[in-house]
DNA sequence: AGGCTGTACTG
DNA sequence: CAGTACA
DNA sequence: GCCT
């Protein structure tokens, strides 16, 4: 009875609820005592039972899950005590209690669901049990249901008084023969927040593989179609595009195609030899937007799986993760929707340019949203789809209806017009050089590239170190990288790594691990345990250098390295080193494998107030905390 | 009116 | 500190 | 630029 005054004294202030919660667990307590004896159940399981039934109630969990959990958090097996098997005690629970705690509806007590207090209350009892820092904790018997679910094994550690390193430590230990994958936080908050937006939501493929076999099964696996077909028959696509596309400037300079679309293509079909039907090159940044503002109307819900209802959506909706959800919806079907991207396209480019920031963040919205329609806005009527919506304002709404009335936005025109954007856009390709510099520079009458080096030749003052070498390789670093370029230059780091310290190795992360066609820099993580990090690191860089194929370094920081590499024959291409503890490397790897706007989007979602476990996580922002969101990373148990 | 991701390097 | 960069 |  006690852990219901506790549970009690753990909710919320008022006293009213406080005192209704203990009304009903008496009600609960006496009805135990009144009931018949069964074989092999005697009360005490029977108050194990109400435990679970309670537990799995707050944490939206299986009763299977709840056991675990309860396991863990109890110096004794509940089941233990008498000869009460864990199939009668899950029968106790569906029978006898899961109707009665479901009725009374425990939640209701808890004012603010699933946050602070419910954590808290959880923690009181050690029924959290996870690493904080991996997981949420009300979570962390989901994740188990998640796993189990889908064949594979888990467990749950008691981990409350832990810290990140002995849990991360003791994770990699214990869990790699069943489990060496996957850190997953909160699968019902990114389905609640992908619901809110409208997305679909639902785990990539490759992690329910991973989930499935209890392996991780690399992202890269689904992704090897572009090496085949990319190479040889219509490669000089990205290329062209590279010259004909409208260039972002800073931060993220070069145009990107869409999100993963061979992951998605797989899990379309995912054994057939499905051409990944290129995307056309003439998307620009803003595509990447579409990911988590994307229409309610998707072409997703098809396929969605068959575990997604379970996850609490009482309204069997379609379900998909943010971090892959469809950009746009490819092939010239909406020329109207096209060309509203196009020359809001343009004036979002030009607010780039200047501080303004937030602006082109409206736009490159409003952008999304229009790609993700399914349908062309011809008519003003059509407009009102968009404005009904969140994101598109009364701004936005007339510049909208101008282009469907008239086909043209006089903004647009003017900025294209004015030779000052022209030229801020491309300095601001230069790598270092982003719009405040640009004006400098054109307030001294430089308005091109070429002028530019006209100027550092005369005046080397003008530029500092790296926006020199930025200039250096100006058209080298504009190309995208082909994927099998990357593949190699991985071939090679792996070698250095191996042979500088056996026990490093690496993953390359970023646009590449996302399975974009091409790349605009690469990055790699550099992983090992911190002591070896620390000579190692160091020393790969410098073999790199002496191998030639770094041949300039842009910035060397703690366990981070930008620097220019080139393969002899090949331009020159960025290169981003990381230097990642086995700590950190889940979240790491996270970080790293973007999208950046997925990471801001990830980011929005953490509450900043939230105590961190250990300070070395924050160097990853989007772990900050444990009690939010999200997603996939992946942990390798060796 | 104020927020809009969070961290880190360079000069 | 501002500017630029990283995801 | 949009949203609160």
């Amino acid at each position: 009875m006690e852990i219901f005054h506790h549970l009690a004294s753990s909710l919320l202030d008022p006293s009213e609820n406080k005192a209704r919660f203990v009304d009903h667990c008496h009600a609960l307590h006496s009805r135990v005592l009144k009931l018949p004896s069964r074989s092999g159940v005697n009360n005490s399981h029977r108050f194990v039972a109400l435990a679970l039934c309670v537990c799995s109630h707050l944490c939206g969990a299986s009763i299977d899950s709840a056991f675990c959990v309860l396991q863990t958090m109890a110096p004794s097996d509940p089941s233990a005590e008498g000869a009460c098997s864990r199939e009668q005690l899950a029968q106790v629970c569906k029978t006898e209690w899961l109707p009665a705690v479901n009725e009374l509806n425990l939640k209701k007590f808890c004012n603010d669901g699933e946050g602070a207090k419910l954590r808290r209350l959880f923690h009181d009892y050690y029924i959290a049990f996870v690493p904080s820092i991996l997981f949420s904790h009300s979570r962390a018997a989901l994740l188990l249901d998640l796993v189990r679910e889908n064949g594979g094994e888990g467990k749950v550690f008691a981990a409350s008084e832990m810290g990140f390193r002995e849990a991360s430590t003791l994770i990699r230990e214990k869990t790699s023969p069943f489990c060496n994958a996957i850190v997953c936080a909160d699968v019902n908050l990114i389905c609640k927040y992908s619901t809110s937006y409208q997305l679909d939501a639902r785990p990539p493929k490759w992690l329910r593989d991973s989930l499935r076999d209890c392996r991780i099964k690399h992202p890269s696996l689904y992704v090897k179609k572009y090496e085949e077909k990319n190479c040889s028959p219509a490669k000089r696509k990205p290329h062209e595009a590279n010259i004909s596309c409208i260039h972002l400037p800073s931060p993220t300079k070069r145009p990107r195609s869409t999100v993963a679309k061979v992951l998605t293509a797989e899990m379309v079909k995912p054994a057939k030899d499905h051409n990944p039907s290129f995307r056309s090159p003439r998307e620009k940044e803003g595509a990447e937007a579409d990911e988590f503002r994307g229409q309610a109307s998707s072409p997703l819900s098809s396929r969605r799986g068959e575990r997604d209802s379970k996850l609490e959506q009482p309204s069997a909706k379609p379900l998909s993760w943010a971090c892959e959800i469809r950009t746009s919806f490819s092939g010239g079907d909406f020329p109207m929707n096209e060309k509203i991207c196009e020359l809001l396209g343009v004036v979002q480019e030009s607010c780039l340019m200047k501080k303004d920031q937030f602006r082109a963040t409206g736009y490159q919205r409003a952008i999304a949203r229009i790609r993700a329609l399914r349908q062309d806005i011809t008519t003003v009527d059509d407009v009102a789809v968009l404005t009904s919506g969140k994101g598109i304002g009364t701004k936005l709404e007339r510049k909208i209806i101008e282009i469907v009335k008239t086909g043209r936005l006089l903004q647009a025109e003017n900025v294209l017009e004015n030779a000052e954007g022209t030229a801020v856009r491309q300095l601001c390709n230069v790598w270092g050089i982003g719009p405040v510099k640009a004006l400098h520079l054109i307030a001294q009458g430089i308005k091109s590239v070429t002028q530019l080096r006209d100027a550092v030749r005369h005046d080397s003052q003008i530029l500092d170190r790296n926006q020199k070498i930025g200039l250096r390789h100006y058209e080298d670093l504009l190309l995208r990288i082909p994927r099998r370029h990357v593949a190699e230059l991985e071939k090679f780091v792996r070698m250095v790594v191996k042979s500088v310290d056996q026990s490093l190795d690496i993953t390359v992360a970023g646009s590449y691990l996302r399975g974009k066609k091409d790349c605009g820099d690469v990055d790699i993580l550099i992983c090992g345990s911190s002591e070896q990090l620390r000579f190692g690191f160091v020393k790969v860089v410098k073999e790199m250098r002496k191998k030639g194929v770094l041949t300039d370094d842009l910035t060397i920081g703690q366990g981070k390295y930008f620097g220019i590499f080139r393969f002899p024959g090949r331009p020159h291409a960025r290169v981003d080193l990381f230097a990642v503890p086995h700590e950190e490397y889940p979240f790491a790897l996270l970080t790293y494998t973007g999208s950046a706007i997925f990471n801001r989007y990830v980011n929005s979602k953490v509450d900043p107030n939230c105590e961190s476990v250990d300070g070395n996580c924050n160097r990853h922002p989007i772990f900050g905390d444990t009690n939010t969101c999200l997603l996939v990373a992946i942990y390798e148990g060796r």
